[in-house]
DNA sequence: TACACATGTGTAACCGATAACACAATGCGT
DNA sequence: ACGCATTGTGTTATCGGTTACACATGTGTA
């Protein structure tokens, strides 16, 4: 650990500056020099000191991601998706959550940037504070991207699926299944989850019923409770649409602990398409997000304002799908002109 | 970005040693001198630069952690644990997977090491070649501590769960229930959940089947690959005891898909106890691993070598505990004398 | 009075890679 | 022959927080 570009080049009969060249690759080094140097830097096992490099440069190869809980599994494929991506680029990354706590975030944020990454990846919740830290950030220079985080004077890049759209296809596919009473799990009415939801409600000439609106926490805790209020209402709501897979699995499981059976007599539509959506019980329709594609971008987005000069911040929005399979089906009064709530069992 | 600690020492009127004995705590500062530091930080929103603090002290404030893939839950569960624990030392962690690559481990610690991590937590699986990296690396002071990885001289620090008798217990509950054709997903013949399982028949005086053990790959699709194997046996099995929870839950699923009911006909126990168990279709019966203590232990020991002096490597084992819940029921034809394999449906 | 000792602070060398700068030595076109 | 670009290398200031060192004060004890 104490070998240094200096021992380096004592050992190759030159001296630091060409080390550094050949290092860097800034600059000529000969093909003797470069011989030599690459034999004592294997000879002395020399591993070059980031942190000296990055006093100097500025530059630490670290992108900094501030999550709120890597046991979402979706964050936790977004996580892999970006660390396999940054890997592509050289870079690694630092991931710093916060639990859901807006205090949390902004530690986070100074977390990262005190071990000077060169880029930020935050993805939601986030508060006003956060907001106009990170603008800052961004004022200064960095590359900040909102995954998923939309501000309202845009202070910084937003990387978005067109949650919106999404929603508005799994509301519709519901809608066109018969559905009349249409439940709703989300984060806020603010969101572009519920906007696609209510506007597929509007569009079907459907009421929009308050007590079939549960918003404010979403998660495996959230999914099961909103279900069990679901179910004691008069008019039980005969699908729900869950703000993303992990709230929509734990309907599935609180509904079958209620012997309330998917999709005989309950829709569940989710959002996201994690690896367990596929093979749950039922199968889970979702909306699917491209997460790879998320991360991708994310990465390629920060690499490119860190070469290029800081443009203008951008939206990028990406497309979302409807995959449909086993937990959604026609709803229990279909085809019937009655509007009734006669249920069996 | 540029606000350093000399901004910080003229703003407040002192000098940069006193801002630095401030940040480090070492040697005096005046009660004074204190409050017009903290002011003047505030103020300026001043952020030390770790890698100059690095550059001198030669420790960075990273615990790196290589992961084989982030997305399986229970490591999610233990990269969030290490992570609070770290926290609450003043650590960042750096996160490296190796998506289950030898090779990609041993880049995933060259990674790490570049950017000084002060210790190294590793998880399986591990190749030889990476073991003794890992062993030199400690053996160079750096504090490693594999989690649940047994290397045969132990060459580093190992922090592990009484897998063995978990999966005994495991397997001496299914016993108990009248299973007679138990049947195993792991890893390989030599971990211990395997030998578990294996004294638990002994003991039993059951037969060990070979069809009835699949070792090799584990994680959802093996879950699913191999229950669709053991349907398909003359002697379907009654019980399976899977190596982990995303591979049980998986198992689970496949069961339903294969209208093979569980735990009527089939009895299913996994291994972690993850979130998603508890609020499994049916409700999983699984060994839990105390995740947050093995967190919590893993940074103590990283601290501890840190300050102490680096002792002889040595393996802490922590308890397991069986949960029984709906995955598991008595064997189908328990109580009658029959050992026939008549099934119905 | 004197001397040890705790408390508080400024100064400057230092960590190690980088890159600006100066300076060779060569090749090439005119 | 001359100018000029290309290639190659050594020297050294620099990044910013840390810490050893020197130097001040005050306070308690012999």
């Amino acid at each position: 650990m104490s070998v240094t570009a200096y021992d380096v080049a004592k050992r190759a009969g030159v001296s630091v500056g060409t080390v550094s060249r050949f290092l860097t690759g800034h600059g000529y080094v000969g093909k003797d020099s470069r011989q030599r140097i690459a034999d004592a830097i294997t000879q002395l096992g020399f591993v070059p000191s980031r942190a000296a490099a990055s006093l100097r440069t500025k530059k630490t190869g670290l992108i900094g991601f501030v999550v709120s809980d890597l046991r979402n599994p979706f964050t936790a494929v977004l996580a892999t998706a970006l660390q396999e991506r940054s890997r592509e680029h050289g870079f690694g990354v630092f991931i710093a959550h916060t639990m859901g706590s807006p205090d949390r975030a902004i530690a986070a944020v100074d977390l990262l940037r005190g071990h000077g990454v060169d880029g930020l990846v935050v993805t939601p919740p986030a508060s006003p504070a956060l907001v106009e830290q990170l603008a800052e950030l961004r004022q200064s220079g960095m590359p900040v991207i909102g995954l998923g985080l939309r501000t309202d004077p845009l202070s910084f890049d937003l990387l978005t699926v067109d949650t919106r759209s999404g929603a508005r296809a799994a509301t519709d596919h519901l809608v066109g299944l018969g559905h009349e009473r249409i439940a709703f799990i989300g984060t806020s009415r603010s969101s572009g989850r519920y906007q696609g939801y209510r506007a597929a409600l509007k569009a079907a000439g459907l009421p929009l019923q308050r007590e079939r609106v549960q918003v404010g926490a979403v998660g495996p805790d959230a999914g099961w409770n909103a279900t069990t209020r679901f179910a004691a209402l008069p008019d039980r709501p005969t699908a729900i649409f869950a703000f993303d897979d992990a709230t929509a699995l734990s309907v599935l499981q609180r509904a079958h602990a209620l012997d309330w059976p998917v999709p005989k007599a309950l829709s569940v539509v989710g959002f996201d398409d994690v690896d367990l959506a596929r093979r749950s019980v039922p199968p889970l329709t979702t909306v699917v997000q491209p997460t790879d594609e998320l991360g991708r971008i994310a990465v390629a987005e920060i690499v490119r304002q860190l070469t290029d000069s800081l443009a203008e911040p951008a939206v990028i929005t990406l497309p979302t799908e409807l995959v449909v399979r086993g937990s959604t089906g026609p709803a229990p009064n279909a085809g019937s002109a009655a509007k009734g709530t006669r249920r069996k069992s």
